[in-house]
DNA sequence: CTACTAGGTTTGGCTTACAAACTAGTTTGA
DNA sequence: TCAAACTAGTTTGTAAGCCAAACCTAGTAG
């Protein structure tokens, strides 16, 4: 039965670093766009809207189709959960490094040995 | 060819929630053993286990194997290597997050628009 | 009209994380 | 004494996930 300090989980969704990428840059803009994502984080045409997917899914992102010169483009921004939510796992992320002074001596085991 | 800001990648064998949860609890205990690193991380024996062969074939950690009140103990320390690259990989995350502050103006983006 | 480009999406294969099943040895207890 | 239960792990099977190559659709240049 292990489930240890729980409330440290990370959320793979968005921890995953393509994502973390993604998210990172829409934290800092109202909206992005398709080709301009692909350009900051790297990622291949397929990678990145496999991603995009995904964080649409999960509730993180809104995307939203349209037409620019005659050419489709795609935008994405973070819904206010999706801010809420990334902004949580960094605090997450400081805490488990954290974690790292404490350590040893003060955690929650449960006292059975 | 994507490929932008390639310095600030994220090192997978790292990044993994449930390595970076034994990567930080050994940043800061000389060497922990199997049991121990089971509790403070909640992960399951076989989890643990085979988590704990990656980061031995990765060069981050070493194992040694011994014999405690006649039964098995595995202990697990970082290598010296493995220590300085844990510290990178916080490194690296701390950019990361930062980068969302100066972000979508100054991206080094190749000007050939 | 044909070829090429821009902007994406879908598909297929390889990798991986996870827990269930297994191994090896030790202690308990009847 | 011998078997059931426990400790300390390792191996294996599988479902999920990442990635890039192949594909799609619409515009545009020759």
């Amino acid at each position: 039965m292990p489930e240890a300090n729980e409330d440290l989980a990370l959320d793979r969704l968005i921890h995953e670093p393509a994502r973390l990428a993604i998210l990172t840059v829409l934290s800092s803009t109202k909206a992005a766009d398709f080709v301009f994502l692909q350009r900051v984080t790297g990622l291949s045409k397929g990678n990145l809207s496999s991603h995009l997917s995904k964080l649409e899914e999960g509730g993180l992102i809104t995307i939203e189709k349209s037409f620019v010169h005659k050419k489709p483009n795609t935008s994405a921004a973070l819904t206010a959960e999706g801010r809420t939510r990334v902004a949580h796992h960094w605090e997450q992320l400081e805490r488990l490094k954290n974690l790292s002074v404490e350590s040893a001596d003060s955690l929650d085991l449960d006292e059975d040995l």
